[in-house]
DNA sequence: GTCTAAGCGAGACGGTACGTCAGGTCTTGCT
DNA sequence: AGCAAGACCTGACGTACCGTCTCGCTTAGAC
């Protein structure tokens, strides 16, 4: 039961979006997102120009709305299983979302160029993207702390900062983001635990 | 005596280039790198555009170019200070970095947006610009390592990309990186081991 | 008691095409033909615009409407009347018309240009609008011939021709079209009335 | 001995403005001044956009700078010939230009229709095209009537606007602008006076 | 009193053309 | 051979209209 009225006039085309988004993700990874025009994107998807314009203002708008529809999958928060430790999880969390990275390479690394040129796209890609995805991680490792996982004195912002840091700067200069860096990245943030007496 | 023979022609102007470089820092600062076209760039440093072209071939070249020569003096790795702590070094590079970085950060994050789009400039920009910074950290680590500042299990390298990743995500993500972010990740970094000498 | 049955479905809003004709001799009069657009003046007669287009199908034939309505009452021919000169009937007559035209002057302009690119609607223009017009002046002119104001010889439809044709001329090159231009046109048709005896 | 000075930079393209222009004609021609975009002369002409918007500013200006070119030729003056009548100099004047017009019809009456929409292009057009061949006929009338084939009373101007209205009426009504009218226009005009040189 | 047919307001849609802008190449005369 | 100047080709941009369409709603006569 929806209490959500259609506003007046034709509707939009319900399949557009999709098709728009489709073919935005395909052109990209296919191309790269310089080299893609919003007219090319428009023809991929069968669809008028202007149509895409009514929904997007930009390119950039675009993409993030097509990269974060096929992610949207892995941005739930990982469930707490008290029988793993949490080093594991976060090694299988990060190996997950690598493999997402790996395909989807060009567009979210094109995003990231993107919103350095475009402070309202940033904040939004920002809220929409990072933010969460950070969120996860920082959860993970707080759990951790309060499990004993890592000592009470470790800033878990920081520890957070550092595992998305390592990817990204993996991801932008062109090194692998793959199960190796997901392994090392876990192993060097819990590496410290034996550590506890000092 | 010059050894080089001089070419046939008229020689470059040897103004030309620095006043390029000097046009294209002043306006990527003031308006971002995304809304300079080359042409501005030539007017401002009153030349024409093709001299621009005659040495570059790329808007991202010139800028690397023009970031590089601010920067090349903020490249020496830092004396190793028997008298400091690593991390106390660590913290005062860093924060030095960052106060360049701060002045600079459009024009370097557009860098880092441009080698998104350009697998050629990437590397360059990697080899030119993001190794040799990587370096003069490990090194530093690795130093502290063998001083028995950093534990021998420690893997180094990760611990540098943590370094780098972190500020970098600050960087490309708009949040702040300044002195506060040098204390914290100087501080996680080396937060197994207290901080003898100070 | 009408005859016409009226068909199944709401009718037609008896008041949209006055509406629809007065925005519309509004706005071409304020912006001139080729800046008015058919939404502008959908929206200036506070109506959808695909109701504009159940009842023309066309700008130009809109236009064409609208100052025909307006118009009308120009249209009937003069009676003749055997107390003034013929001649005198002409002038009146013209600077009748040269009124009208000079207060509606963008929109004809207008839609003499909009005949020149569409074939079927110059057509129409002509035989609602032009053809009438002419067919005035030559009764007049022919009235004139048979009361010997005009010598036997004269070709009655070219002295017509020259009439119209002088005004069209000086609207069409942006010259004043007023009672002088009538004065002129109809001293000039019958000047060579003394010339009889030639 | 040219005294002008090239001006710096590259010089254009002296084949460019002939194949724009020609390229111009020949699509008017063929599908009507509506029915042209600029994109298609570009491309007919083998030319970028660009180029044409670097000459033109304005489709109307450019079609007036291609008929008008065309037309150069036919805006010589009559010669004087004291052998012919007035009359039958006129005659053959109207008949040559009347060739030209029928060859350029919707050309030309497309840049009538164009000069109603933009006042700044009718002053142009008027300056360019209307007002030389205005005078034209013009002095052939006054010629006349020092001559005594025209009577001393009549208004030279205005019999001058009678020819050029009579056949702009026919040409913008769809009325053949051929040599019989050409004829008849004569001929209604020196009505008075007998052809005597015939 | 429902049913059916058409008009209406609103606005999305596929198109076409527009004028602008930028990038990179080229062609002049001058240095 | 470099330089200033500027034209050229290419291709993308965002906007404006056009005429058509598809919704929900309204307004009538027909059943």
């Amino acid at each position: 039961m929806s209490t959500e009225k259609q506003p007046a006039g034709r509707p939009r085309d319900t399949e557009a979006a999709g098709a728009i988004k489709a073919a935005t993700l395909k052109l990209v990874r296919e191309r790269g997102y310089g080299k893609v025009s919003i007219a090319a994107i428009a023809a991929e998807a069968n669809v008028a120009r202007q149509t895409l314009y009514n929904r997007w203002n930009t390119k950039a708008n675009l993409v993030l709305d097509a990269v974060f529809e096929e992610t949207a999958q892995y941005a739930d928060t990982p469930q707490h299983d008290p029988n793993q430790s949490s080093k594991s999880q976060l090694e299988r969390f990060l190996a997950q979302v690598f493999t997402h990275l790996t395909e989807n390479g060009d567009p979210i690394r094109a995003l990231i160029a993107a919103a350095q040129d475009d402070h309202a796209f940033r904040q939004v890609f920002s809220e929409r993207f990072v933010k969460p995805r950070e969120k996860m991680v920082t959860d993970l490792l707080r759990n951790a702390q309060n499990n004993g996982e890592i000592a009470p004195t470790r800033n878990v912002e920081m520890l957070s900062s550092f595992v998305h840091g390592a990817f990204w700067y993996a991801l932008l200069n062109g090194d692998p983001v793959d199960n190796d860096l997901a392994r090392n990245i876990a192993g060097e943030i819990f590496t410290h635990v034996p550590d506890r007496s000092v």
